[in-house]
DNA sequence: GTAGGGTTAG
């Protein structure tokens, strides 16, 4: 169609002669196309150079054109300058486009001289001005241009409100939202359904339920409801006001849904962490053959991504370019999360070319996701790469790269990074004190971390909440200072939490306090009864003491708790393919060769003197079992996976869903100095970057 | 025949 209108185009226009009747049937079309399609911008440059008269009915579309169209400004100023040299300008409609194309595309002193520059003002004028200064993030100024509508004798009128209305949603401010509705209402206006909707959707942003329903049993009785736009903006205000049920309640009441109904629906469920009721209502729509978009995709995409469920985010986004749905810019941050997950590197690869092919690589959040994916698939440097190259960043950007570097053990790199978030005026915020203090506990760079937890609170006036000082006790704990931490637990103002005291934990672990390490599990144990992580930590401390029979009156805690330790779980992709291997499972097609690889491995290392870390196993087997259990390791699964299915010397990059146990770290060195291989293990705490023996971590973890 | 306001995904 697009290509047809232009072949229309570029073969009649010459030919025709310029009257006013051809003028009045083309340019209107001109002028649709131009809004509709992103081709519009090239059609442009060659109407231009026809020859085309200015014409004060055509041009406004023109310039809308502009608006809607990205990097368009340069094309808005041509228009500009040809309404100036052919005395057109001041007509009231060009005015009007002209001042909402310049705040569309934020150039807000061209709107203002614009506006200033019109002698008389239209009622379409000021609401233009209001509009786009109030979504500018320019509220008073909004509010005030407003007083001085009314005050020079033009009344505003329900458009003029529902632009400030929607404005000040877009700009982060619905506090202002509601109260500036009740005004409109007491001023007697009639609100339609623009109006209903926008204030749904701030009552939805500020989750203020009360409000959001008093809009409900308004838009029933006035019969707005039946509005699509109402409509999906309840469902979202449910959504956001974390009312499922009256959210699906409302959906099924409607007579026949939209795309966007359905999508609010999806992502209300899925923001509701109903993540499977979420993917039913999915597979329902597609068999009903519903009509769904890229916002339903993506919600999806979000939703798996979100919720632990990474292989089925990697399968969605096959699917929907199976079903001819094109990714867009929200779709990349949508998915790399879980590229990160899995470190499915050549996934993220691919959303990264992507990116690039569709010119969206500019996009803020898409090259800040694409920074964390190659951080969290190990591949630091080229997030690097991908940071360095950004003509925009913000904050999420800054603290995706220097929580890689934490991630990596690269204390020194995150600092260096902040130093230079700080020079580029970039506020630092709570996560990235978070990414700056475990890179310093990683390292052990326990000065510089005191330093920065005191930075924080002095110089950026930011509270130290529970994490930071989760980061603080781990920073101490691995200084070997342990009372100290115990000591700034129980000075903390806020509630210590399971973070805090996990922290603690650990640090008793690697020194070995089996004292402390009671306390610490004590208070785990009322916090989070059920998580099996800590008996089992708990269980190794008192193991590497030989304290056995405590290790079994911890067993039997576990037990009389009903708690089941979580099935280890590793990942590691080969060849574009992610592989999953569980603890202990024998189900991976190529197990006989990963069995056979260990035994060889094992055998070697036993003859250098190497001996299995048996009292690390938690279950209460014979000692032969133990060994067994100990190869049935996942990280060491996927390792194993990794030495056989690849050329010898490449590196491999295993991802783990807990913490590398003590025995598989030590494998995995030895694995890396007789394999000649760079292995990275990624753990929930960090990577491990295992080379010619030895480990990034210095054996701290 | 032309201008100013619409809901859903990161």
């Amino acid at each position: 169609m697009n290509t047809a209108v232009q072949l229309l185009f570029r073969r009649s226009l010459p030919s025709l002669p310029w009257t006013r009747q051809v003028r009045a049937g083309l340019l209107p079309l001109f002028a649709a196309h131009l809004r509709l399609s992103s081709t519009g911008l090239f059609l442009l440059p060659s109407a231009l150079s026809l020859r085309l008269p200015p014409d004060p009915f055509a041009l406004p579309a023109a310039i809308n054109a502009c608006a809607a169209l990205p990097n368009s400004l340069p094309v808005g100023r041509q228009l500009h300058a040809i309404s100036l040299v052919s005395g057109i300008s001041a007509d009231p409609f060009i005015s009007t486009s002209l001042v909402h194309m310049y705040l569309k595309c934020a150039a807000l002193p061209d709107a203002h001289r614009v506006f200033d520059e019109t002698p008389q003002r239209s009622v379409a004028v000021w609401s233009a001005m209001i509009a786009g200064n109030a979504a500018r993030g320019r509220a008073s100024e909004a509010f005030q241009l407003l007083d001085q509508m009314r005050s020079s004798g033009t009344q505003p009128n329900l458009i003029t409100f529902n632009g400030l209305l929607v404005g000040l949603n877009r700009s982060g401010r619905p506090d202002k939202t509601l109260p500036l509705l009740q005004r409109m209402h007491s001023e007697g206006f009639e609100l339609d359904s623009v109006a209903v909707s926008s204030a749904l959707s701030a009552a939805g942003d500020l989750e203020d339920v009360t409000a959001g329903c008093q809009i409900h049993g308004y838009a029933n009785k006035t019969r707005l409801e039946a509005y699509a736009s109402v409509a999906s903006a309840l469902l979202d205000m449910y959504g956001k006001c974390s009312r499922a049920e009256e959210m699906l309640r409302v959906f099924d009441a409607l007579a026949s849904p939209d795309v966007a109904s359905r999508s609010a629906l999806l992502a209300g469920l899925s923001r509701n962490g109903r993540v499977d009721d979420a993917l039913a209502a999915f597979a329902e729509f597609r068999a009903q053959g519903a009509e769904l978009n890229v916002v339903c995709w993506n919600s999806m995409v979000a939703c798996c991504s979100q919720n632990g469920k990474d292989m089925e985010a990697l399968e969605l986004f096959r699917q929907m370019q199976s079903a001819g749905e094109e990714p867009n810019a929200v779709t990349i941050p949508c998915l790399l999360p879980a590229c990160g997950n899995v470190a499915a590197l050549m996934h993220g690869k691919s959303a990264h070319c992507f990116s690039l092919r569709q010119g969206i690589i500019v996009d803020v959040y898409v090259a800040s996701s694409l920074v964390d994916m190659y951080a969290k698939c190990g591949r630091i440097t080229d997030a690097r790469v991908v940071f360095d190259a950004m003509p925009k960043r913000n904050v999420v950007t800054w603290n995706a790269i220097i929580g890689g570097y934490a991630m990596h053990g690269l204390a020194n790199d995150a600092i260096e990074m902040f130093v230079s978030m700080k020079r580029h005026r970039q506020k630092p915020d709570t996560v990235t004190f978070i990414c700056l203090l475990s890179a310093c506990s990683q390292a052990g760079l326990t000065e510089e971390g005191e330093h920065f937890f005191d930075e924080m609170q002095n110089e950026h006036g930011i509270d130290a909440a529970v994490v930071h000082y989760a980061c603080i006790v781990s920073l101490l704990g691995r200084a070997g200072r342990l009372d100290e931490a115990h000591e700034l637990i129980r000075k903390m103002r806020n509630e210590a939490d399971s973070c805090v005291w996990g922290a603690l934990l650990s640090a008793c672990r690697v020194h070995g306090n089996v004292a402390l390490a009671e306390v610490a599990t004590k208070r785990l144990f009322e916090l989070e009864p059920t998580n099996a992580g800590n008996y089992v930590l708990l269980s190794n401390i008192y193991a590497s003491k030989g304290m056995l029979d405590e290790v079994e009156r911890v067993r039997e805690m576990m037990n009389a708790m009903g708690v089941k330790k979580n099935p280890g779980c590793s990942w590691i992709e080969i060849r574009n393919k992610v592989h999953m291997l569980l603890a202990g499972d024998k189900s991976h097609p190529q197990m006989s060769n990963i069995s056979e690889k260990l035994e060889r491995l094992g055998a070697e290392m036993k003859r250098l003197g190497y001996r299995p870390s048996i009292n690390l196993v938690f279950q209460d087997v014979e000692e032969q079992d133990k060994e067994y259990i100990l190869c049935g390791h996942s990280e060491k699964l996927a390792v194993a996976l990794g030495l056989v299915s690849t050329p010898a010397g490449t590196s491999l990059r295993v991802i783990k869903n807990l913490r590398i146990c003590g025995d598989c770290h030590a494998t995995i060195k030895f694995i890396s100095m007789v394999e000649g291989r760079e292995i990275l293990v990624r753990d929930t705490n960090r990577y491990h970057q295992f080379k010619g023996g030895s480990c990034s971590c210095g054996d701290y973890w």
